[in-house]
DNA sequence: CTTTACATACATGTATGTATGTATATAATA
DNA sequence: TATTATATACATACATACATGTATGTAAAG
């Protein structure tokens, strides 16, 4: 039996993308060996190359699968008009995403392997660039909430609303790194909420 | 010609580890042969292994080289007793940090290799959280200095201490990754003194 | 005379890409 | 509807290319 149905190939597939995911944790994005890959997904390394072009699309499938609902998420929350003030729908973006990022070991994993387990070089380095765009327009979202939030008087008075866009951007960016960097569950994971409490009380009028 | 002086020994030593750095930076650490290390450095794998036991002590002496006298800037600041104000102390180390990485190429090329181009599994795993220590320390001070502002009021009323020095540290950690991850050059390298500025005027006083 | 500071040579393991084989799902045709 | 043709979804096999560690050689320094 060799032919399967497309619906079992598309079984094999998630397969060979959850094995590169688990391998790439393990070893590392550069001593992943794609006979690896296949051996734990329980195929042959002929699979893999029949499903991706090599290792760089198949850490590119592990990314998308799981960073594609992520910002959508985020952007959802960005967008919600139940919110009345802008500050406070930032401050669930951040609280929801550190949230999710506690709850989902895949998410984890996926992160550590982007921030700790790969080398942007040649065929990664665009592959990164690439990541970043959507990034950025996030970036650029949280900076129109600041406006908004200056508009409507919720800022504390004299602070820039660029500026602050800025540093909770850094902020968020540097608080992540540092909790995968330091092993989730050993740091400081559990003064995230008060950390961004904080953080956000100190961009807020009274 | 074989044998040399302990004095050119130790300039080929480090040549060697010139060499490293930049090929540690072109190609990625997982990427890099001693070979082309040797060959940079106008020697043979002989050298390098004689000189080092292999690629995970090399990037040790490469990040060290660099590190050790950052380190000490930074911890000079803090402890500059000519601050008044422990609050100008935090926000001169931070400005003086990202000066002297506006300013040493060297300095860059080290945080971009360990930052993007290396992977912390099995031998560099454990390098890599023999380097969090002395990164810790530097948070410990910071959280002191924030302390003692509290204590001679020049802190803002209502913000705990321990609360922005972690914000504070998130801050500088993200920062620099996301100064490192768009490129030095292209990214918001020119905001970074108003982006300190604003940082450290939210919990100011006044 | 011994150790240092390398260069050279060798033996081995392992990843990669591609080429080829093959059985079956699926579409085309009659 | 039965048959045929073709493309699919892999497995297997091969050829190549490096990187690594170590062992050994060697000339000069100490």
């Amino acid at each position: 039996m060799v032919r399967k149905t497309k619906e079992e190939a598309g079984l094999t597939r998630q397969q060979i993308v959850d094995a590169a995911r688990a391998v790439f944790h393990e070893c590392g994005v550069s001593r992943t060996s794609l006979e690896a890959v296949a051996r734990v997904a329980g195929v042959t390394r002929g699979a893999v190359y029949w499903h991706f072009k090599g290792k760089a699309e198949l850490f590119l499938a592990v990314r998308e699968e799981v960073f594609s609902p992520l910002l959508a998420r985020s952007h959802a929350i960005l967008d919600d008009e139940r919110y009345t003030d802008p500050l406070d729908a930032i401050e669930a973006s951040i609280t929801d995403f550190f949230k999710v990022l506690d709850e989902c070991p895949t998410l984890r994993q996926v992160f550590e392997i982007m921030m700790l387990r790969c080398e942007y070089v040649d065929e990664f380095a665009e592959v990164q660039s690439e990541a970043l765009k959507p990034s950025t327009d996030l970036q650029v979202k949280i900076e129109r909430a600041y406006l908004r939030a200056a508009e409507c008087g919720s800022l504390r008075a004299g602070v820039e609303p660029f500026a602050v866009a800025r540093d909770t951007w850094a902020f968020s960016s540097g608080l992540l790194h540092q909790l995968l960097d330091v092993g989730f569950e050993n740091g400081l994971k559990a003064e995230v909420p008060a950390m961004v409490a904080a953080h956000m009380a100190l961009r807020r009028k009274g």
